[in-house]
DNA sequence: CCGGTTACTGAAATCGTTTTCATACCTGAA
DNA sequence: TTCAGGTATGAAAACGATTTCAGTAACCGG
């Protein structure tokens, strides 16, 4: 492995000027810097980057916190922060926290021990007051996320009108009886939606009914319990707004077993646009997350953050959702075929 | 931020003291250590991890190539990697490689530039001619990958068996005109599941097709193309072997539609065993991989090497797949609801 | 009592960069 | 002619750890 003072001693030059022409410093007249190519196009030349995070006291390397990549939402997400991260010249550690606290706590010291340059939430297990500390070390970012405490930067999804413009178009459909199935009870997403859910109903004169509640929905398996909970109440729901569009696939599919139809007998919305939603048959309306742009923007934020060195500032960018109306809400899709 | 030197000072120590005491080195009396320990508390003393790299020569960082990550089987794979890590005390670097040999020749500076340790390749898009030099630099394992050049270890998955008995399952139900459904060309590990779907029809005594045969499918979009193909065809197959679950699903939401029964006039089966197939009607016949087993397995093998510096060497380790039999295949599992 | 381990400690070298500082040349304006 | 300022270069300090080497004290067997 050849070092800068190789290339510079073949360059008959020294580590500052080949320092130079490596970072495009002004002041290298056009000779020297052709030597210094030379010379390191000859030794297969690269900079190491222990040195140089060393020295200038930045890794190019970004943490992105989620609790598990398997979720379709977070492997999105992962995926298009790649990409960013990728397009700004960063690297990205992943860190599944795997909803533990603790190990939160521990992939927390990659910004204390300076491994990463910032950090970005995309899930949070712990109190801000517990993480708030590890500010002193580098940026963090929430991403997906809120917190009422939190005086960093948020980057977030209207959560709230995702909550209202499905709800709304259950009611719109004439369903007045709508269940409500969400997943983590201290999820902020899942608590925002749940405003939403509420606020349509009293646009419509109606009161959030308790017994058509059901909380810990995460995978088609819930869902599954969700449809036969459902319909052992004495009045069941003639509608269903679920969290998720695995959920929302696990109540069709267990419906279909069972003879209800849907949308007739049952309407079904599900939350994230994934690809199940074309692929299950009645198809599945649902409300379509930007991912993407989300990713895009809190990695743009982070690296502001990284820059300016102003860590401690709330800022808040929200992205609206939309609807797509499939099959599982509206009947006379179905009759087209 | 208050480095090894603060520390040293306030316990009336030398740097090398502390240092010894950070890395449980023998040779420092309990009452030294405990003035360490009590000095660094009381400081909130981490080690820089660029400086401590820059001087042992690794980073505890490495890198996992993969094409895309929602991919479900890569998230499966990534996620599976991330725990592994973790619990060895390595960080994971995530590359996207996109298909895209520039990217991943690109991504391959992270090992020249000394930024991680050894490099984990579950996708593969340049001839290794171009990659074995980057050997100099440090280890390169192949997870779910393999090439017949490549002079390094080899963590995988035993495709041609997969291929095997998935086609032997369709040929013991009678099927006779089996259609095979895979997707990149280049593929090894298709490459492989076609020696296992020949190897089972020669068993038969059939040979294949090129007819049923095709290529370029990877999601459930090219699964509804494919099943216009196939039914397009004189002699239409009686079941189709595909390379993954999105694409059998794809095959039978767009039979479902046409009015095609599954598994009377279609028999379907996938590979990957993932969610969707239970969430189908009817559910999918496919062949689950232990990825779980495999990721682990290529990572305990790539510390290995890290510590062995023995890299270029070749070792094949593969595991075996299993059918799961669901309804897509066979008829009378309908009958039970 | 002496020579040879073993236990413990610290000064200084080292890892490979970037950055600061000093120096020197050249140009053009006063 | 002089002086300010832009251009070009290199010596040496700095980043924050680990490792080598040397040295001292304690112990132990002959």
């Amino acid at each position: 492995m050849s070092t800068i003072e190789d290339v510079a001693k073949l360059a008959g030059l020294s580590r500052t000027t080949v320092s130079r022409v490596i970072n495009n410093h002004p002041y290298v007249s056009e000779d020297k810097r052709k030597l210094v190519m030379e010379a390191m196009k000859q030794l297969g030349y690269v900079p190491n980057s222990s040195a140089r995070s060393l020295r200038s006291q930045k890794t190019d390397v970004i943490a992105l916190f989620v609790p598990r990549i398997m979720n379709p939402f977070f492997s999105q997400l992962v995926e298009a922060m790649e990409i960013s991260a990728a397009e700004h010249g960063y690297q990205l550690i992943i860190c599944q926290t795997r909803y533990s606290p603790e190990k939160e706590l521990n992939y927390m010291n990659l910004l204390k021990t300076k491994q990463v340059d910032g950090v970005i939430l995309a899930s949070i297990q712990n109190d801000w007051k517990v993480l708030e500390p590890f500010l002193q070390y580098g940026p963090i970012v929430l991403c997906n996320e809120f917190d009422e405490q939190a005086n960093v930067p948020s980057v977030m999804l209207d959560q709230v009108q995702g909550g209202y413009i499905a709800t709304k178009h259950l009611l719109e459909q004439g369903h007045r009886r709508i269940a409500y199935c969400r997943g983590s009870t201290r999820s902020n997403v899942a608590s925002h939606r749940e405003i939403g859910f509420r606020k349509a109903l009293a646009e419509y004169g109606l009161e959030f009914d308790e017994q058509y509640a059901f909380r810990d929905a995460f995978h088609s398996e819930d869902g599954r319990r969700v449809f036969h909970q459902m319909m052992a109440l004495p009045t069941p729901p003639t509608a269903v707004f679920t969290g998720s569009d695995e959920v929302a696939a696990g109540i069709i599919s267990e419906a279909n077993k069972h003879g209800c139809r849907i949308p007739d007998q049952l309407a079904v919305v599900g939350f994230d646009n994934q690809e199940i939603t074309e692929l299950i048959e009645p198809s599945i309306t649902t409300v379509h997350q930007p991912v993407d742009k989300m990713a895009q923007k809190a990695l743009e934020v982070m690296i502001d953050k990284i820059h300016s060195r102003k860590y401690k500032q709330r800022e808040i960018y929200e992205f609206p959702l939309k609807l797509i109306v499939r099959e599982s809400t509206v009947a006379n899709k179905l009759a087209q075929l």
